[in-house]
DNA sequence: CGCCCCGTTGACAAATATCAATATTTGTGG
DNA sequence: CCACAAATATTGATATTTGTCAACGGGGCG
């Protein structure tokens, strides 16, 4: 298959047992072999907590594969405030801008310290041309982000504090979930304080303390000093009030289509917990 | 006017003069002959104003190609309610969803009769065995879906409602000015009711008029029955209170990256009126 | 031990929604 | 061209949600 000569790195050891091959770019590697990816990486980069990856306005010449930890990208407003625009996990693509080469419009901030696989943007234009469908499944991928994005605009525009904080509770377990296949604990290590919340729905640290309050106070779900714990998620689901479709789409993968999951999960989202 | 039945068109004849070339996947095309989709659409289809082009939880075997008229992508709430997630304009691509074949999670609407050119997605699987390269278009072009949307989201997260709708206006207005290359008017036909603008903001048709009486008594735009016409383009930017960088990404273009356009928009924007 | 970050609470202010009535524009059929 | 109906816009009064400010508590970490 592949063509050009790949640098001579080493890296066909760790992506054979690489953590991020749940999802994202490499996913569709057969197990036990390194994916197509293996043979474009440079590097790995470690990110410490509350560093950034790259900051708004930066250029940058490579790709990223998130391999461990948890990642989140921010806008940034005069005043200091930010905006969180998507909380990335292991096997996200990140730096994969709208145009080669321009700076970023948004920032990358490390939430727990964090391991990133580094693809030189032009290793990546290799890969694209001796593996094509790589391409298109990079397609399908900003696609997800997209999707999941639009459900994020929705809850802001549309949802009250009480929906908006229950469905990002929501979505981070499910999607943190779908990383441990086979986990069924409804109790997890959320690396956020309540100021991210706020700042990912749009709300104050302040205002979240409040509807966390009632969340708990309901019996829906418990959130304190980083750590989740969903105690009713059928109602978690409800206060919510997500589309299933929708929520459904937020771990998707090509080759779970069709109507496998959507007849196993639809019924209603228990199955998710 | 005519909807269902899909009149056999000769695609290559009308691609070369489609006015849907300015943008999108047909951009790269060498001017005077067909793009490379042109070989796999296999008919345009009509969409009178008010109608779906297809609707949420609906399966579709196409993706569609905005030819003329403007689109709207949209969720919808339990109570009648929606939120409007992005206004499509010609050259933009639709229904690409993350996974293939699974039901649409928003809907979309024809603002305008409307022309999309429709390719089957099987025919777009092998344009992109045929063409690789179109791929990575593609994936750039859903790449500015995000983009943008991740801007919406910061606008309605972060910003008060008369920054919000001084953000959608100079949006739709920087972005429909893209396609009439040159063109300097600073009076628009915008194909939306207040309502429209405040599905898309966050906001109560309501409210979107009070904002909108501010800015008309501010001297900074008018927003008049589907007529918009931009009194003060450098105090609208500054009103929408938008980082530069993102203003330009909303109409970039592959081929017009690094510095060239960088330096010539940056100064101040009224280079875009 | 003490500091600092984070969480918690209350009182109050501001932004926006809701409800309801009226005006204006557009479109349609004579 | 006119009359009318429907859609859209406009305005005011009031209710609700959320933000702001300020103070205090509690827990982890050097």
């Amino acid at each position: 298959m592949a063509t050009s000569p790949p640098r001579p790195t080493p890296p066909a050891a760790d992506c054979t047992r690489c953590r991020a091959r749940v999802d994202g770019l490499c996913q569709t590697a057969r197990p036990g072999m390194p994916p197509a990816v293996a043979a474009y990486k440079s590097c790995d980069r470690h990110i410490a907590a509350g560093q950034d990856l790259f900051g708004i306005g930066q250029r940058s010449d490579a790709v990223y594969n998130v391999v461990d930890g948890w990642v989140y990208l921010y806008h940034l407003l005069e005043d200091g405030r930010q905006q969180i625009l998507h909380f990335a996990l292991p096997g996200a693509m990140l730096g994969f801008h709208p145009v080669r080469g321009v700076p970023a419009t948004y920032g990358v901030q490390a939430l727990t310290d964090a391991v990133v696989c580094v693809i030189p943007r032009d290793n990546l234009d290799r890969l694209f041309g001796d593996h094509p469908a790589v391409a298109v499944t990079l397609a399908g991928l900003i696609a997800r982000d997209r999707s999941l994005t639009y459900g994020h605009l929705t809850s802001i525009g549309r949802h009250r504090a009480r929906e908006r904080v229950a469905q990002l509770l929501l979505e981070l377990f499910i999607r943190a979930r779908a990383q441990w296949p086979g986990h069924r604990v409804e109790e997890m290590q959320l690396p956020l304080t309540q100021e991210h919340i706020g700042d990912a729905t749009g709300l104050t640290g302040v205002h979240v303390n409040r509807v966390l309050r009632e969340l708990r106070h309901d019996g829906i779900a418990e959130f304190h000093y980083r750590r989740l714990r969903i105690l009713d998620p059928d109602r978690l689901v409800d206060v919510a009030g997500i589309d299933p479709h929708l929520l459904m789409q937020w771990t998707a993968q090509e080759g779970m289509a069709d109507d496998g999951w959507s007849a196993a999960l639809a019924p209603r989202v228990r199955a998710v917990a």
